[in-house]
DNA sequence: ATAGCATCTCTAACAGTGTTAGAGAAAGAG
DNA sequence: CTCTTTCTCTAACACTGTTAGAGATGCTAT
């Protein structure tokens, strides 16, 4: 039975989300399917396109592990969801935020856009800025899911040389009085990786409160 | 005379303003400083530490450029200043801003975080909340700044094959009427590529006076 | 001056990457 | 049973970062 293009792209997936995107080469992804490498070339035009295929493969498989919105919640919840949704998508596999940070932006999403635009215009934003501020607050989500898995592929590296140790030697405090405050302070709570994401929606989803009703009271 | 390690960074900087940092390879940085690529390697340890000096240089550079901040500002311009000043550097440069991305946090800029922290506990933030919040909205900064570089670079692709044409042609009205409504609304402004980082910073800073004033009226 | 030594640069090569050319199997259609 | 489309192969190219190890170069001390 023939190779399939749907089968190339899924062993690619498993393959970033075992050994991260570096270790993704041609021969590699080939050699798993039992196959020589130039045969990809067959099913797929470029290792751009192909990494374009996963990023929209996993985006669709994010999406159906995720239950439908409730179509009457407010405002607020909503569009914080949605964001929540974009950032665990961007992380649902290793070194994903790569692959599709590097994505060049289809048509496909577009009626998914054209649905969320819908719930900004609802609330009251124009279509305009309600376009720009997806995107801003977008390439915020973006940035935290990068660092969120750059820091993990950190964390890889340094747990397979020198097990145990020198997490982040702590600074000299007398040199750093606020720095090491700060340390101390956030070794204190439990400090979800995920905690700095949440706090800076909160900070957003604030300041877009603020805006709306900016908007709502000028008419 | 001998070749000095900062005239390689400062040859490398020059190379990738110029090519864009998928041309800068070890080769042509030896080629232009009239050398041979083995050589760079008594210079520099690796590629990676070769682009973390270029990151440092480049910083170094653009904090040269700006005038000093006043001391007495009101916090909410200062800590935007901040932010924009860290932008400017990301994009100071051509993919300046993936150099900096994959760059691994260095010990250099503890005395800049220090400084840095206590504008915020100046303003009220407690130091662990400072640093999530630097840390959080640092990742919506560098997202911003990626995504305007990889916006320039496509650019760039489009201008070289195809001189003038389709960017981005429009969608559909009858499917996607948010969608046109929100392109028409964005084309009728002048659309600065820097709005959306603006509008999102606008966004962020609200956002950190309604955190602010909460804190302060809790005590 | 000359020997020694650290500094700097070279050529040759390795292992790996994405990618192309073009020769062949496999398989369904007439 | 041939023809043609579909799929896969081997061989090779032009690159990449990187290492080994042989030479220049120039300062320093005898």
């Amino acid at each position: 039975m023939a190779l399939t293009r749907d089968e190339v792209v899924a062993k690619a997936i498993e393959l970033l989300d075992e050994d991260g995107l570096d270790a993704l080469t041609l021969r590699r992804l080939a050699k798993a399917l039992g196959v020589s490498a130039p045969t990809l070339y067959w099913h797929v035009k470029d290792k751009r396109q192909l990494l374009d295929q996963m990023a929209e493969c996993m985006i669709a498989l994010q999406r159906a592990k995720e239950p439908p919105l409730p179509k009457d919640g407010e405002w607020k919840d909503m569009i914080a969801e949605m964001f929540r949704r974009q950032y665990r998508t961007l992380i649902s596999y290793r070194d994903a935020a790569r692959v599709m940070a590097g994505n060049r932006p289809t048509d496909l999403g577009l009626p998914h856009i054209e649905r969320w635009l819908g719930m900004w215009t609802d609330a009251g934003f124009s279509p305009g800025e309600a376009l720009t501020l997806i995107m801003s607050v977008g390439n915020y989500v973006m940035g935290s899911a990068l660092e969120y898995q750059a820091e993990a592929e950190r964390a890889r590296l340094k747990d397979s040389t020198k097990r145990g140790g020198d997490r982040h030697d702590p600074p000299d405090p007398a040199l750093y009085p606020n720095l090491t405050a700060a340390v101390m302070q956030r070794r204190s709570g439990l400090n979800d990786p995920h905690d700095a994401f949440e706090a800076g929606l909160s900070l957003i989803l604030s300041g877009l409160e603020a805006r709306r009703r900016e908007i709502v009271e000028r008419r």
